[in-house]
DNA sequence: TAGTTTGTACAGTAAAAACTGTACAAACAA
DNA sequence: TTGTTTGTACAGTTTTTACTGTACAAACTA
């Protein structure tokens, strides 16, 4: 085995690698594929450079790196006299663990703090009503005990969102300088 | 509406909402239907009678509830004179949501540490070989920084599982008591 | 202006995942 | 022991998701 294929020998083990675990994410291992390529090229690409380099089509190719954008492990990139659109891996992983919290779980908290309080109020109408029968209202007394320990997990999440946004986190688990 | 039916509309707006974003623990809308079925159950189930509740396979409910117990969001329940097994849910989210990162970050992290650190020792004995071309060894420093920098940030993220396990985070994102 | 190039929408296809029904091993009952 | 009950392995089916190729709008070029 010659030099360059030991090389790429260990790119591709890495690739793989990330290919397999980027489902944290809720990506594709096609996309960690894309990905682990973009982190080992030294420039950015182009979408018909990652067609030729992992034999996909360009509209899986224009998809999938729009996946990798939305949560801001890929960015644009400029170079002067090149048309086509350049994407780079983006370089503050810490941060992109962060975003990724900050796009995907801050959406789910919301979403699903808003169900929660919108039947919290339901439930508190219910068990006022005098047309209710008490062994409903009942029910209706522990599911709100129930809902009330969701609204207080969410808004905790919330909170650890907000840690991870301000960099609160590098101060309980601090980056070490190389 | 009656009292049953407005009660019942309440929970399953909120059920609809954790299979809608139970993808974030990497389990299908399904398994977070029973999950919130299983919630609002005030006793534990046995695998019929999530069939019944849910109108789906018993082999479905099976292998689904042990998705969830996989991750500790739910458990085995004892009643005695019971034979069939009971489930229900864990009550501490928080606990859950740390276990989420003890069990799938935590491995995620470990396979990825290794194809690093074994990239890293080939790339090392690659660039001190002197059968090599200088081109490649060029290469190869680029490749030994990139998977430096992976491997710090790995090494931060299970410091920050640990952080996690050992409940810091709950100094820097304190649960409000009730 | 017309002629290219580039990215993506959309429809169709291929691949993967979820789900079901059968069949059976393990545990229990009599 | 034999007869039930219970959970799950496995094969087959359905549903969903990923991927491809075509077709076209937008942006650029000359």
């Amino acid at each position: 085995m010659n030099g360059k294929e030991r090389l790429e020998k260990t790119r591709e083990r890495v690739i793989e690698s990330i290919a397999q675990n980027i489902h944290l994410y809720g990506l594709t291992p096609s996309s960690g594929r894309q990905f682990g390529t973009m982190f080992f090229h030294n420039e950015p690409l182009t979408l018909d450079e990652m067609t030729e380099e992992l034999g996909m089509s360009k509209t899986s190719m224009s998809t999938s790196v729009r996946a990798l954008s939305d949560l801001k492990l890929v960015e644009r990139a400029w170079k002067r006299g090149v048309r086509k659109d350049l994407y780079q891996v983006t370089d503050d992983w810490y941060q992109s663990f962060i975003d990724l919290f900050s796009i995907k779980w801050r959406k789910s908290v919301n979403q699903h703090s808003i169900a929660v309080r919108r039947s919290l109020v339901e439930l508190e109408e219910l068990v006022v009503d005098p047309s209710i029968s008490e062994e409903v209202k009942e029910l209706a007394h522990i599911d709100i005990e129930k809902l009330q320990y969701m609204r207080d997990y969410y808004e905790w999440l919330d909170r650890l969102v907000d840690a991870f946004e301000d960099h609160d986190i590098f101060n309980l688990v601090p980056i070490k300088k190389p």
